[in-house]
RNA sequence: GUGACCGUAGCUCAGCUGGUUAGAGCGCCAGGUUGUGGCCCUGGAGGUCGGGGGUUCAAGUCCCCUCGGUCACCCCA
């Protein structure tokens, strides 16, 4: 099973093969349900107008840090981070700030219009692998850009669900909330604090950590115990002021008039620090512990967090492309089928093995699939093959027809065949081909 | 980072209380058809039983360590 001086893949990694082999280290999804996938995500967003930007890897530890916030788990321990020269570099755990970064670097705002932009490729982060759960895993999101009211918040959450839609998937559960903004949240903050402060006997370390730090991220415990001590806490509505609750009552309405639905949770925070007013999650009941599929909300504050000199109003949605990929496994998905072969050239003997390799070529140069053998195996052996590879057509050449100037054009599901012409074989196969399919 | 479970051919697995040359199905290769697939028949290749150490006359089977996998905690996609 394992030699010890092969590599493997990295813990947490996976390779995306041709054919789906269930093999250890390999995604259980083929490449081409990969790209299927990749395609739909496109067409839909682009659909919404959301054009596509492509930020590199490897970015600077620091945009990740300012961006996501320095407390967050994903700074403080899930980085794949290191230092070269004097610059430090991360491989992104998120593509968000990039994007911002992006955005700012290349002065997109100075361009007025709305900036919709989606994005689709991997992310890293250094944490245990489990169900859902990688360490190079993939994204797709987008980004809505320099617009600040609720009808944004409302089209981005909608271009999620069509997504999803698109897919057919069923039995999902939007959760939403607002967190306010720079004015409530320290307010808010330590009213949470003033309540929970006489009851931090009865929380968890982590949580009576958290209160020092991070208080607001008490709240999405899953601790039954302390989701009972929690139920009494204040509630980050009461302390939005007028815009904000305004702004939140405003997206409810969009949704509605959407015909999307939603619950809200007013527990639901989320571990990136840049999020203010609208937060949401999409969760599917079909993924196990990991049951978020995608999640976003409005990040007005991040462009400052980064060093702008004002607010640029933003919101996004970030989802998994694993875990969508167990959600459509589990509501049993039809995947497209691999597009079968026009051909396959099955050739006996040197010359007409140079021959099938030429004229591979000029079938191929006229549009059709077509494969021939390069192990110059016998012709049961080719045979097999074709069949394997599932071949419209096996086109069987040896000396004899290469004299003849003629091949044996073996249909292979009637079983039928005919001899062809070399210098008609195109022709005929393009006809027939387009005829049958 | 923590915990639980698992680790025998490419894949899925069987190997009873430790005891002769480690098995099956599928897959792969070849033959049955001196130039022909899918079905069937026959044969073959392929395993340091994840790795190391220990107990024992003897270990795939017991113990320890280690590596890897899976799931879960934490958190997120």
């Amino acid at each position: 099973m394992s030699l010890e001086p092969t590599f493997r893949n990295i813990r947490g990694t996976f390779d995306i093969l041709p054919r789906d082999g269930r093999s250890e280290g390999a995604h259980d999804m083929p490449s081409r349900a990969w790209q299927h996938v990749e395609q739909v995500v496109r067409e839909v967003l682009e659909r919404f107008n959301f054009q596509e930007i492509r930020t590199p890897i490897l970015e600077p530890t620091e945009l990740i840090a300012r961006g996501v916030g320095q407390l967050t788990d994903i700074v403080t321990k899930e980085m794949f981070a290191f230092r070269r020269g004097d610059t430090n570099y991360v491989l992104r755990p998120e593509v968000t700030a990039p994007v911002m970064r992006a955005y700012l670097q290349h002065r997109i705002d100075q361009q007025g219009a709305v900036q919709k932009f989606y994005y689709i490729g991997p992310c890293f982060r250094a944490e245990n692998p489990q169900k859902g759960r990688y360490r190079q895993f993939h994204q797709f999101g987008v980004e809505l850009i320099g617009a600040e009211t609720p009808e944004a918040d409302a089209e981005v959450i909608a271009a999620m669900m069509a997504v999803y839609e698109a897919f057919g998937l069923k039995n999902l559960r939007l959760r939403i909330n607002t967190l306010g903004d720079a004015e409530s949240r320290p307010r808010y903050r330590e009213a949470l604090r003033t309540y929970l402060l006489p009851l931090a006997d009865r929380l968890t370390p982590t949580s009576r950590h958290r209160l020092e730090t991070n208080p607001l991220r008490i709240l999405d415990t899953k601790d039954e115990r302390e989701r009972r001590l929690l139920e009494g806490a204040p509630r980050i509505i009461d302390f939005v002021d007028e815009k904000g609750r305004a702004h939140y009552e405003a997206v409810k309405a969009h949704l509605q008039a959407l015909g999307i639905a939603f619950e809200e949770d007013p527990f639901l925070v989320r571990g990136l620090d840049y999020y203010t007013h609208t937060t949401f999650e999409l969760e599917s009941p079909d993924l196990g512990a990991q049951s978020a599929l995608a999640g976003g909300g409005r990040y007005d504050l991040l462009a400052m967090d980064l060093g702008h000199d004002a607010p640029v109003p933003a919101v996004g949605f970030a989802a998994g492309i694993e875990r969508l990929f167990i959600a459509l496994q589990a509501q049993r998905y039809a995947f497209p089928e691999e597009p079968p072969l026009d051909a396959y050239l099955v050739s006996l003997g040197e010359e007409a093995m140079r021959w099938a390799l030429v004229e591979a070529q000029a079938l191929r140069r006229a549009g059709l699939r077509v494969d021939l053998d390069l192990k110059g195996r016998s012709m049961k052996a080719q045979m097999r093959e074709a069949n394997r590879q599932q071949a419209r057509y096996a086109v069987l050449v040896g000396e004899r027809e290469l004299a003849e100037k003629r091949a044996v054009v073996r249909d292979m599901r009637s079983g039928q065949q005919q001899e062809v012409p070399l210098d008609e074989l195109t022709d005929f196969l393009k006809g027939t081909v387009r005829v049958s399919s």
